[in-house]
DNA sequence: CTAAATGATTAGTT
DNA sequence: AACTAATCATTTAG
């Protein structure tokens, strides 16, 4: 509505009255023209240009009248001719042949832009298609269905308004072209006006409502933006695990200690195990480590309690390797190197040191199984002992392999280097609680 | 409401 | 290419 009125003010010129045309009565002309011919023709020209020079100045129905006289005034049509041919003669011409239409690289963009995000183009299956495209942008590959429902749902809505603007606006634009070409037929019976000067106003007409059009997908544009990049940007709506997947990974990472560092298989499962993706995994991991490394102190408590878990689970599973080991042949790998230890009664642990220090960890002999209670153990054991406890004020690294470089772990360094101060020999039961 | 926890991103390193 | 460290933006706990 307001366009529509901004754009009728724009259009210089063009009486947009035309809803009254009809409301006037043909008034009498001011002379009786059919009665007095001769002498007063000279006249009669200048008081019709009179006429004509002030029909602006005059109310609608007034210069209805009057035009309507002048209409069926007999000297119209030479009247007519001559104006015909003065206008030819001035300005009109001039601008006839000017603008052609340069296609907009902006609003180029733009449509491109809306066609590509499915805004524009075809009903369902372009939104669909975009919105699998940014979710696949996104990383995850069949994560969060929810959010993209969400997604496209918003996606949808934002269509629909496009939509009903643009028709809205090429409604508007069409009936007011009409009106406005109506207009003129009408008004060419009483003033030249050459199918040129027509085309140029429906011209004029539709790059105003072409750019109102604009704006609206520029509009568009932009909400499509804000959407996309709400829902690309995870950082925005990120969810936290769940609690079972937490679990999971901290059962790895604790019973890992040594060397958190999960395969891309290990990575693969572990996702697999807490419905995440492998990036999630390496994300998990890679801030854990962080996070950990930066203040153990902060993390003894849950590295206790993921440790002692563990390690009942590996007892467990000892316990039943053990078992089929008795019963079965004695092939299985590593069984009786170092993977031996009793399991803790009431938090009390008697490990003997060598299947513990033995830095191993680098070693393919190892098995994963073992690999992961002597970890464990070792963890359990060196919590409990009081290793490093950050209430001591100068966190050491003097934990596992984590080196004094900050680096999780040295490969050529044998693990006599882990703990310089404590022996082997500090470590036993203690249940310090 | 504030602060801690947390998942994700980014720049820089190896 | 994977990792670290710093940082962001959000969620959750206090």
């Amino acid at each position: 509505m307001d366009d529509q009125a901004r754009i009728m003010q724009s259009i210089g010129g063009v009486s947009l009255a035309g809803h009254s045309v009809q409301g006037g009565m043909a008034l009498p002309p001011p002379h009786g023209h059919d009665g007095t011919d001769g002498d007063g023709r000279k006249q009669d020209i200048g008081d019709i240009l009179h006429q004509i020079m002030t029909i602006t100045d005059q109310s609608l129905d007034e210069a209805q009248a009057k035009k309507h006289g002048l209409n069926c005034h007999r000297m119209k049509p030479a009247l007519f001719s001559v104006l015909c041919e003065i206008k030819e003669k001035t300005g009109l011409s001039i601008r006839g042949a000017q603008e052609e239409d340069p296609p907009d690289p902006q609003l180029m963009r733009l449509d491109n832009m809306l066609l590509a995000e499915g805004v524009a183009g075809p009903e369902k299956g372009g939104g669909s298609a975009a919105a699998a495209a940014a979710a696949a942008a996104s990383g995850g590959a069949a994560d969060n269905s929810i959010e993209h429902s969400d997604y496209r749902a918003k996606l949808t809505q934002i269509r629909q308004i496009y939509h009903t603007e643009l028709e809205k606006y090429e409604q508007a634009c069409n009936e007011f072209t009409t009106h406005v070409m109506n207009l003129l037929r009408e008004q060419s019976r009483t003033r030249p006006i050459s199918p040129k000067e027509i085309e140029r106003m429906v011209g004029i007409i539709h790059r105003k409502f072409s750019s109102i059009q604009m704006q609206l997908k520029q509009s568009t544009c932009e909400a499509v933006m804000i959407l996309r990049s709400r829902f690309l940007d995870a950082r925005r709506k990120r969810r936290n695990f769940s609690k079972q997947a937490t679990e999971i990974l901290n059962e790895y990472f604790y019973s890992h200690l040594s060397n958190p560092y999960p395969s891309e298989e290990a990575k693969e499962e572990l996702a697999k195990k807490c419905s995440i993706t492998v990036s999630q995994v390496s994300n998990w991991f890679g801030n854990k480590r962080i996070r950990y490394k930066k203040n153990i102190g902060k993390f003894q408590e849950e590295a206790n309690l993921y440790a002692a878990k563990t390690a009942v689970n590996a007892a467990h599973a000892a316990a039943a390797a053990v078992q089929n080991s008795q019963a079965n042949s004695p092939t299985t790998p590593n069984s009786g190197s170092s993977g031996s230890f009793s399991l803790p009664n009431s938090g009390d642990m008697f490990l003997s040191m060598q299947s513990l220090n033995g830095d191993s960890y680098q070693g393919a002999q190892v098995g994963a199984n073992v690999q992961s209670q002597v970890d464990t153990l070792r963890h359990v054991i060196s919590q409990t002992a009081g290793y490093n406890d950050a209430l001591g004020g100068n966190p050491m690294y003097s934990q596992h392999n984590l080196n004094a470089n900050g680096g999780w772990q040295d490969a050529t360094t044998p693990s006599s280097v882990i703990s310089p101060t404590e022996g082997p020999g500090s470590v036993h039961s203690d249940t310090s609680n």
